[in-house]
DNA sequence: GTACTTGCAAATACTTTGCAGGTAT
DNA sequence: ATACCTGCAAAGTATTTGCAAGTAC
């Protein structure tokens, strides 16, 4: 399973990891999964479908955010650096400490449109 | 129950107007809440946690986005206009239409630092 | 009356947990 | 044997749907 979500650089669904990999059980996808998150070496990332996604992240501190289309539900990744930058200048303020940060834009595919 | 959206600034969950509520029914609650999603005067945001919030759209079109604390789940509203005119700039390319965008930034807050 | 709205209960979907059996050391 | 990992099945939680009863016109 680890292979597979090495395969996939963008959002996975357990019940999509499940699914393919017929070897493998539900509840060990969802244990893995936990386990990889608190190793910091997969990230939980919400898109407002059925079920969570999660992707690998990059060891390089490299990363990306989602396109999510509101007719198909397909994800795409984007990246932009204007936006990260704007993203860190962000004082919370009020003591919060920021760790990280998820930006989702949503709107319609190329596919749907 | 619209009133008492009316009351909430900020993302409340489909069980926590369930709970708060005793003359409504859960059920209600969802056909309600998709009404209001579909006319546009409420809006669903995804924060991570169990059950999926939903906060009520200004109709002058200022919005915020959320800060949630990794450890205790408390969500906090922010703003901040250099984030949203990055947002505005993005070019997603390949046909893909922005019609929306969701933040969210992730820590620890005050109380639980 | 008809049309629309409600709440309850049942159904469905996603996720977690208990447990028994298997593997590795 | 002990410690760990697996899958299955059961339990738990969130959400949706069917339906019968209630309200409005």
């Amino acid at each position: 399973m680890i292979d597979f979500l090495a395969t996939r650089d963008c959002a996975v669904t357990a019940l999509e990891i499940d699914r393919e990999l017929d070897r493998v059980g539900r509840a060990s996808v969802y244990r893995t999964l936990e386990q990889l998150e608190e190793l910091g070496l997969v990230q939980r990332v919400d898109l407002g479908r059925d079920s969570t996604a999660f992707e690998r992240v990059d060891p390089t501190g490299h990363h990306h955010h989602h396109l999510v289309c509101n007719r198909c539900g397909r994800v795409l990744p984007f990246e932009d650096e204007r936006l990260e930058s704007a993203i860190h200048e962000v004082s919370a303020g009020d003591g919060f400490t920021i760790e990280g940060h998820e930006v989702t834009l949503r709107g319609t595919c190329d596919r749907c449109a």
